[in-house]
DNA sequence: GTAAATGCGCGTCAGATAAC
DNA sequence: GTTATCTGACGCGCATTTAC
């Protein structure tokens, strides 16, 4: 019943990024799948068009702003503004998207963070004041500590913990900072480079392997990654190991444990990787009956009287997953025989690994044997893809749904601001 | 108590997609 | 182009809930 709820919710918001996608606006949903997303505010545009100047106030020009004739606006910081051409990686960027009917423009803002940029949508609403809001920590230091994203009043906010908005800085270009070096473009044009990019990003399917490569892309580099406040934010971490305890007795430089932790909801999701080693034992100490979801590693030990290794990569209820060896039998390891590509030594590390054939077979029996063992594998193998699907696409949904989370909060906290606004706006009247 | 309804996870297949 | 992997869809079994 709650799915069925939380379903039709996000119905809803497909149906939003469809309505969206109609008017050709990039999904950010779609282009990366992220789940750590953020809706932003600020007013302009009219009746299809966006008004380039409009867009953001000139107080927040800086002498080295551009307007260029496409509608493309460069703001530079004044320590860059002479020397420093702004790229991809150091800019952040904006495209404005004239929604049908006018009055009501959508903006996407990319914020380089790390080599993770991050993105973050807008709703442009002309002649009113509007609201930016970022959850905490997605970033939104990374627009500079002093550029503003500014028109006719715009605040920018930050969602804090308690679920409250709260406004944060709000510096103008002006005041650039030398050291950040942060620019901000905003390519309010619709050409055709834009809408080639939208049409190219439309027209990728979302994958779940995507959505979780870029999560543990996140991770990989440290960042920590809250969405919203109040329990429903989405904590990203990493831990750094090098021959933790859950790696073995081999604990010399050529061990190396990576383990991240994803909070979502609550919930935390241990993963850890294992950079290939030339011995590897593992942990036993976590098994218990409650594991599932077995998952096949496939592990080289050279270093054992065994010439491969398969341990399954198991999760436990509470989420956190295990390294469970497996004791195969006769007839498993023929069929899994395993064996290094590249030839390994003691010291190196495995070039790969690949599943070798049984011997040739000349008999139809061991021929049809031989099938069905393939069919077997087969099976087998997808069988732990299905299952690896099914975590993934639970975990997409345990994303969406703070998505939902955060978004609703955003939407409460801009109708409290619009409330705030009004009786601002009637005081000043009487 | 029992049958029906519902939810959930699993295995399998087939088609799409990614990787090589 | 081939192979491997991913994922939607389907059917099944089991546990729980609901209606009678």
């Amino acid at each position: 019943m709650c799915l069925k709820i939380f379903f039709a919710r996000i119905k809803t918001m497909d149906t939003l990024v469809e309505e969206q996608s109609s008017a050709g606006v990039p999904s950010v949903e779609r282009a990366t799948a992220s789940p750590i997303q953020t809706v932003v505010s600020r007013g302009g545009g009219q009746n299809g068009t966006v008004p380039s100047a409009g867009i953001v106030s000139a107080s927040s020009l800086t002498p080295g702003t551009q307007i260029r004739g496409n509608g493309t606006i460069l703001l530079m910081p004044r320590s860059t503004e002479k020397n420093v051409t702004p790229t991809a990686s150091t800019t952040t960027q904006a495209i404005a998207v004239p929604q049908p009917g006018g009055g009501v423009s959508i903006v996407h803002v990319s914020i380089p963070s790390g080599t993770q940029p991050m993105h973050v949508q807008s709703v442009i609403q002309p002649n009113q004041q509007s609201v930016i809001q970022a959850p905490t920590g997605t970033g939104l230091h990374s627009f500079g500590k002093n550029v503003i994203l500014v028109n006719k009043g715009s605040v920018i906010h930050s969602a804090e913990g308690d679920g409250g908005v709260h406004p944060v800085q709000l510096i103008t270009a002006a005041k650039g900072d030398a050291s950040d070096g942060d620019g901000i473009t905003f390519a309010l044009g619709t050409g055709e480079d834009d809408a080639k990019k939208r049409r190219e990003i439309l027209a990728r399917r979302p994958s779940y392997r995507k959505i979780l490569n870029e999560l543990s892309s996140t991770e990989h580099h440290g960042t920590v990654v809250s969405l919203g406040g109040g329990g429903t934010g989405i904590e990203v971490k990493q831990e750094g190991a090098t021959g933790g305890e859950s790696s073995s007795q081999e604990s010399d430089n050529s061990t190396a444990i990576t383990s991240n932790t994803i909070n979502v909801a609550g919930t935390q999701y241990h993963t850890a990787q294992v950079v290939p080693v030339s011995a590897i034992q593992l942990a036993t100490g976590s098994q218990d009956g409650t594991l599932q979801g077995m998952q096949t590693l496939t592990m080289t030990n050279s270093g054992s009287a065994v010439t491969g290794a398969i341990v399954q990569y198991a999760q436990g209820q509470d989420g956190q997953q295990f390294l469970v060896p497996v004791t195969l039998s006769a007839a498993d390891l023929q069929a899994y025989q395993i064996r290094t590509a590249g030839g390994i030594t003691t010291t190196g590390l495995p070039q790969g690994v690949v599943m070798t054939s049984a011997p040739t077979i000349q008999n139809p029996q061991q021929i049809a044997e031989e099938t069905s063992r393939r069919r077997e594998l087969r099976l087998m193998k997808n069988r732990e893809a299905a299952k690896e699907c099914r975590r993934k696409k639970k975990e997409y949904i345990k994303c969406l749904e703070n998505r939902v989370a955060v978004l609703e909060n955003q939407n409460k906290a801009l109708i409290d601001e619009l409330k705030s606004l009004k009786e601002l706006y009637c005081q000043k009247n009487d």
